[in-house]
DNA sequence: CTGTTAGCGCATTCAC
DNA sequence: GTGAATGCGCTAACAG
C-alpha cells in the first residue's frame, strides 16, 4: 500500500515560496490580502487538490462541521424519511451526519449521545425513546455548547428546540370529519404506552368524539403494545360488536392498520364497504395494501428538513455569541383519502 | 447559555501535578505506568467526566474511529437494511458512522468520497451508482490508506473488498425450479441499464432459459428504466400475447412487481391462479401486497454486517502492517414463497 | 516509571 | 499586505 500524503497548507506555502498564514488567509478570502496573490494560491490549491483538514479546523475553531442523528431503531421507515430530509439540508451546507442508535436501553441512548458530544459536533439532533429518571447528562451537554434538537416529543424539562407533528390535531380533525360525515361508530387501535406519539393520537380520536357529544365507549378503544396484538384485540372486539356497530377503525399508524386490514379480510369484511379504516403516518407501505390505506400524513421528510434548520440556526447565533431563542416547529398532519375510506 | 468547557488531558495533569503525558499514558493502559497511578488517573478522569477529544486524537494519529457510507439515495428500503447491520457491527465495535448520498451525479459522488476522505474515516462502504470515466479518484483515496468496500458491484479496475449478492445464481435457480414445475413462459420485467444488478438478475433469467432448452422469447423481456414503466410495458406486452400464454412473471425487483400486481389487477387477471409472479429483494412490502409477493430474498443486512467485517478487518490489519488480501464475499440469494407464485 | 519536547494541520494574534 | 509565532488536545520519540 502506498502512502500517498495529501497537500496540506505548508506544501502549498514552499511550493509557493510563501509562509503558511499567507496561504490560509488567500484561501479564507482574507481582506488584507492582494486578489493577484489569492488567484495564484487558489490556482495551485486547486492543481495540487488541496483539501483543508477538517479535523485540524475542527481542533482549531472548535468546530466541526458535523451534526449528530441518534434514533431508537432503524426498524421503521419513518426514520429512514426524517433522515433523507436532514441529509437534504446538511450537505447542502457541508455538514457531516453520524448517526447513531440508542440501542436498546435508556443507557444505550445516553452513551450514544456522549459519544457524539465527546466528538465535538456541532450539534444533535435525536428521538428520546426512553424515560431517563436523571436526563441530566443531556443538560450536560447542552452546557458544553452542544445544541440539542428534540425530534417528535416534548420534555418540559428540557430548554432546547423541538419539531413534533401535530399528531393530536390530524387525529382530532379528521376523526371530527368522519363524525359530520356521519360516523358514529368509532373504534381507535391505541399504540404502546410507552410512546408519547400514541398518546396524542388517542387525544385526538377522544376529544373529537367529546366535542360532537359521542359518549365514547371504553370497549371501542383497543390497546395494543404492539402490531402483533392488533389482531386478536380486534378479534374480542368483533365477538362482542357486529361489524354493523362500527362504522370506522382508526389506528395508532400505518402497521397497525395493516394488521386490522388483513383480519377484516379473514373474516370477509369490506374494506371500505362494511367498515372505514385509517392508518396514521403515511408510511410507503400504506400505498402497498389494497386497498390502499387513507391515512393521516406525518411529513416525515419535512421534519428532518425543519429540524435541520433550526438546529442550523441554533449553531450559527451560538458561534457568533448571539443570544438564541428556542422554538418548537409545530409540523402539521393531515387527512390523506385513499381507498380503505368512504 | 454556560459555556463549561469539556476536560482536557491538560486540565487533568494539571489537578493531579502530573504532567500530560503520564496522563495519556495512564489512560491508555501504556505497560510503564504503575497500576497506582493509573487506578488514580482514572478514577479522577471519571469524576472530572474526561472524553478524549477525537478530532486531536484523529489529527495525531491519522485515525479516527469512523467509517463512512455512502448510499446512492435514501429513496428504498435496501438501503436502510443495510445500514442496520452496518450500524449493529460498527457501534459495538466502537466506530462512529458517517453517512453520504450521492446526490444525483457522478461528480457529488467523487465528492462525497473525497469529504469523508479528508475527514480521516477509517474506512468507506460504498455503494457505488455512477460509472466515472475516471475512478483514479478511488484509487487515490485507496492510497491515502483509506480501505474502500464495495457493495453490490464489482469493478474489474479496482482491488479491493467487495460484498455482493449472488443475483444471477438466484434469478438463475428460482427460474429453472419453475421450468421444472412445468413453467415454460417466462417473462422478464428488466430494470434499468445503468444498474449492474439488473444485468446479472436478466443473465439468470436468460441462462435458465438456455439451460433447459427453452428459447427466450424477445416479447418476454420488458425492458423498464423505472418502475413507472412497468404497466405501459406489460400492457403492450397483453396486446400482443393472452395471459393463457404466460405462466411466470420474474422482475427486475419488487416495486416492478408490484406495478405489475396492479395492473393485473386492473385486468381482473388473477394472481397466482391465471399467472405468478415473482419479485426481488425480499423488501418489506412485499409483505404488505395481497396476494403477498413471492421474491427472492436479498439479505440487506447480513450484507451490512459481512461489510463491516471485512472492512474493520482490513483496517486492523493495515493498522497492523500486516498484508491483506482482499476478498470478495457473494451473499447467497434464494426464493421466498409467499402468495404470489403457484 | 515519569517528564520534556515536538508536531499532526490549521487559524490567528502580533509584528513589520 | 505578508511573515513569524502560538496553540487547539493529543500522542510518541527521546531523555533520564
Amino acid at each position: 500500500m502506498k502512502k500517498s500524503r495529501k497537500s496540506t497548507l505548508t506544501d502549498l506555502a514552499k511550493a509557493m515560496g510563501m509562509n503558511v498564514s499567507t496561504v490560509s488567509r488567500a484561501l479564507n478570502d482574507h481582506p488584507k490580502i492582494s486578489s493577484k496573490t489569492k488567484a495564484k494560491v487558489k490556482a495551485l490549491a486547486e492543481k495540487m487538490d488541496y483539501k483543508p483538514n477538517p479535523l485540524a479546523q475542527g481542533l482549531k475553531k472548535q468546530d466541526t462541521k458535523t451534526i449528530g442523528v441518534i434514533f431508537p431503531t432503524f426498524d421503521t421507515n419513518f426514520f429512514f424519511r426524517v433522515l433523507k430530509g436532514i441529509e437534504k439540508v446538511m450537505h447542502d451546507k457541508g455538514y457531516q451526519i453520524i448517526i447513531s442508535t440508542a440501542g436498546n436501553s435508556s443507557i444505550h441512548e445516553k452513551e450514544a449521545c456522549q459519544a457524539l458530544s465527546s466528538y465535538h459536533v456541532g450539534g444533535i439532533i435525536i428521538f428520546l425513546s426512553y424515560d431517563h429518571d436523571d436526563p441530566s447528562f443531556l443538560i450536560d451537554i447542552q452546557d458544553e455548547g452542544i445544541p440539542l434538537l428534540f425530534m417528535d416529543r416534548i420534555y418540559e424539562e428540557i430548554d432546547a428546540n423541538y419539531v413534533v407533528s401535530d399528531d393530536f390535531k390530524g387525529m382530532f380533525e379528521t376523526v371530527s370529519d368522519f363524525i359530520d360525515k356521519g360516523c358514529k361508530n368509532i373504534v381507535h387501535i391505541k399504540g404502546s404506552e410507552e410512546v408519547s406519539t400514541s398518546f396524542s393520537r388517542l387525544q385526538g380520536y377522544q376529544e373529537a368524539l367529546r366535542e360532537k357529544g359521542i359518549e365514547v365507549n371504553p370497549d371501542f378503544i383497543i390497546k395494543c403494545e404492539h402490531e402483533s396484538e392488533v389482531k386478536s384485540g380486534l378479534r374480542k372486539l368483533l365477538s362482542k360488536y357486529s361489524i354493523e356497530d362500527i362504522d370506522l377503525i382508526t389506528c395508532f399508524n400505518d402497521y397497525y392498520a395493516f394488521q386490522a386490514l388483513e383480519l377484516l379480510k379473514e373474516k370477509n369484511i369490506s374494506v371500505p364497504d362494511d367498515v372505514s379504516l385509517l392508518g396514521f403516518a403515511n408510511d410507503p407501505l400504506s400505498t402497498y395494501t389494497s386497498p390502499k390505506l387513507s391515512t393521516i400524513n406525518q411529513p416525515a421528510e419535512h421534519m428532518g428538513v425543519q429540524a435541520s434548520y433550526l438546529l442550523l440556526d441554533e449553531i450559527d447565533k451560538n458561534r457568533k455569541g448571539e443570544n438564541y431563542q428556542y422554538q418548537t416547529s409545530m409540523v402539521n398532519t393531515f387527512y390523506l383519502k385513499r381507498e380503505s375510506t368512504k
